[in-house]
DNA sequence: TGACAACCGGAATCGTCCTTCCGTATAGTC
DNA sequence: GACTATACGGAAGGACGATTCCGGTTGTCA
């Protein structure tokens, strides 16, 4: 979707090549989703109607293809933080903002698996994300709304931990992490504060 | 330490086998503890001074190793939950629980991952536990200072995302996790409530 | 249509563990 | 001190998955 083709510089793939690796894309993005980074590539490959040296010719490892759809993962929450700059009500951008992001999250095992591997690396799109996240903080802290002690870095704990929480299996049911979710934005807004440690 | 001895119907271990099942568990709390529920078993054996052979005839599976260990921790959690009983504060015997269970996770990188894949299995162990935890809960929603409408399922689940933040490396630091508790226990005080989705 | 580079499928390869097996060593006993 | 049931070490076996390789196809262009 947002995934760039393949690098400008190269000549064009040839029209089978093209429709493959949009077909890959697809596979992964449907596996990867359902059963978490040890999903296998034979199963990709089935999924997506292609030979599993196809997807090596256009994916070098199984890791470039998890960056490959991280990458738009990243690219789709940056539009979302962008989108909520322009809500009016800054508790509601804000709030809002966690809140979609925490459904991008949950339809995806793997996404929560990769970014709470602690990896979170840097990159030019994740940056421009964290400081979009930084002023949707700040405004509603100067609108009063949010406790004046969080920062953009608290934001991805909250979404790490939200991830783990959706999950969960059976019990809880794979919607108690609205709840969840629920307590930790009161927990979040001004009313509630209490000295933070350290 | 509160891992009981081999089942007390067999004739009693031979004195050097004794010995080695106790470096076994000494040597697998350590290494699941720093790396996880991927640790190897050769790596274990190295550490506990023996031979692979000798923990698969403690242990028939790396799994049942495991349980041991988490049986262990469960234990734990059960004296903790209990002492917080009788703790005066209702509001501190909550929080204070949630808060030593948070530190005992936050030590062991397997328990995290175990806990977490959603198997939160019963047994009378959990189930005991569970129900302590019921109490503590009812006690400070009777006294007013925990929010009416959360109730011991979310324990887990609170347990579960904290576990998370915890074993994110680097930026937030190891410590971050302090702060997102912090957060989260803010969001269960009354004075915070706003109404839960479902 | 013919020629050829670009592609494809999927069997075979390689690595990484968990687990099993068996010859050897030793605690416990007479 | 000798005997034997137990226990030990660690090499070998097996399973599972990512990745590589290469003989066979198929777009593309003249």
């Amino acid at each position: 979707m947002s995934t760039p083709a393949a690098p400008a510089h190269h000549r064009p793939l040839r029209a089978d090549a093209r429709r493959n690796r949009e077909r890959i894309l697809d596979a992964a993005r449907a596996v990867f989703a359902e059963s978490g980074l040890d999903a296998q590539m034979e199963d990709l490959a089935r999924r997506a109607g292609v030979g599993v040296g196809t997807v090596y010719r256009h994916f070098p490892t199984k890791e470039a293809l998890v960056d490959a759809l991280v990458e738009d993962y990243f690219a789709q929450l940056d539009a979302e933080a962008r989108q909520a700059l322009e809500v009016a009500d800054p508790w509601e951008a804000f709030a809002g903002y966690i809140w979609r992001a925490a459904e991008l999250l949950g339809h995806n095992r793997a996404l929560v698996q990769v970014t709470a591997d602690g990896q979170m690396r840097e990159g030019a799109e994740r940056q421009g994300l964290h400081e979009t996240i930084g002023r949707l903080i700040e405004r509603a802290q100067r609108a009063g709304v949010l406790r004046p002690d969080v920062g953009s870095d608290d934001v991805p704990m909250i979404m790490c931990s939200i991830g783990r929480v959706q999950m969960l299996g059976g019990a809880a049911g794979a919607e108690g992490w609205r709840r969840h979710l629920a307590i930790m934005l009161d927990g979040l807004r001004t009313a509630s504060a209490t000295p933070l440690p350290d």
